[in-house]
DNA sequence: CACAAGATGAAG
DNA sequence: TTCATCTTGTGC
C-alpha cells in the first residue's frame, strides 16, 4: 500500500493531508455519496492554494467564501458559479494551506434512479456526473455542503476506492476553463473512461 | 455602492 | 455559437 492508493478510510485522510497533486490523484477512483447517489471519480483537477497557482479561488487570500479551503483536509469546498451551477472541492494539505482538488466527473455506480431524476434532461447514463456541475447535480449537492468533512458520517461521504486505481491509468492534461497556468498539467483524468467531461480551453466572456 | 468576470451547461 | 443568470471580490 502507498500512499498514491489508498485502501481505508484513515489512509485517504493521511493523503489528503498532504501536497495537492498526489491528493489529486488519489482521489480518482474514490467514491462519493450524497442524496441517495455514489459516484466514482474519474476526473479532478488539482489547485494550490495561496502558492503562486493563480487559478485557485485561494490565490489572493482568504476570503468569507475560500475560507474552508484554509482549514483542515478532507472538507467540503462548494461555490456556486456563472449563476446557476455549483461545483465542489476536497480540501487538501496541512491546515492554513489553501489547496484543494476540484471534483471534474465520476460514474453513478449507486442510486442511479435518484441521480435521473435530478438530471432529467440526461440521455446517457455516462452524461449524469460528467462535469463538474452535471456532478454536483446528480449528486444534489449545493451551498448546504459547504465546510462539511467528508471522511465522517455526514450527508456528503468520501471514500476510497473499491479498488486502486493503477499509476498507469492515470493520464494528466491542463485544467479545463483556467485562464493562466496552461504550462501545469494538473487536470487528472482514468484513461480511456466515458465518464470524463470534454476538455474545453478557456475563452474569456465577452462583455455586451 | 457599482460593476466585471467567472474552475459551466444546455440548446440551437 | 450563444445564452442563461448571480455571487464574489474589487474599485470608486
Amino acid at each position: 500500500m502507498t500512499a498514491a492508493d489508498p485502501v481505508t478510510t484513515a489512509d485517504l485522510v493521511e493523503l489528503l493531508a498532504g501536497p495537492v497533486v498526489p491528493a489529486a490523484r488519489g482521489l480518482l477512483g474514490c467514491r462519493l455519496a450524497a442524496g441517495g447517489v455514489t459516484v466514482r471519480i474519474t476526473e479532478v483537477e488539482a489547485y494550490a492554494g495561496t502558492a503562486g497557482d493563480p487559478a485557485s479561488h485561494a490565490h489572493r487570500g482568504r476570503t468569507p467564501r475560500n475560507a474552508v479551503m484554509f482549514g483542515p483536509a478532507g472538507h467540503a469546498y462548494v461555490y456556486f458559479t456563472y449563476g446557476m451551477h455549483w461545483c465542489v472541492n476536497v480540501v487538501t494539505g496541512l491546515d492554513g494551506e489553501a489547496s484543494a482538488v476540484l471534483l471534474r466527473a465520476g460514474e453513478v455506480v449507486d442510486g442511479l434512479d435518484a441521480a435521473r431524476a435530478r438530471r432529467p434532461a440526461v440521455r446517457r447514463d455516462v452524461d449524469l456526473a460528467r462535469g463538474p456541475a452535471r456532478l454536483c447535480a446528480a449528486l444534489g449537492i449545493d451551498r448546504s455542503a459547504y465546510g462539511l468533512d467528508l471522511l465522517g458520517d455526514g450527508p456528503v461521504r468520501l471514500r476510497p476506492p473499491l479498488e486502486p486505481v493503477a499509476e498507469a491509468a492515470i493520464e494528466a492534461g491542463p485544467r479545463v476553463g483556467v485562464t493562466g497556468a496552461h504550462d501545469v498539467p494538473w487536470r487528472f483524468w482514468i484513461s480511456g473512461d466515458p465518464t470524463v467531461s470534454a476538455y474545453r480551453r478557456h475563452v474569456p466572456r465577452v462583455r455586451r
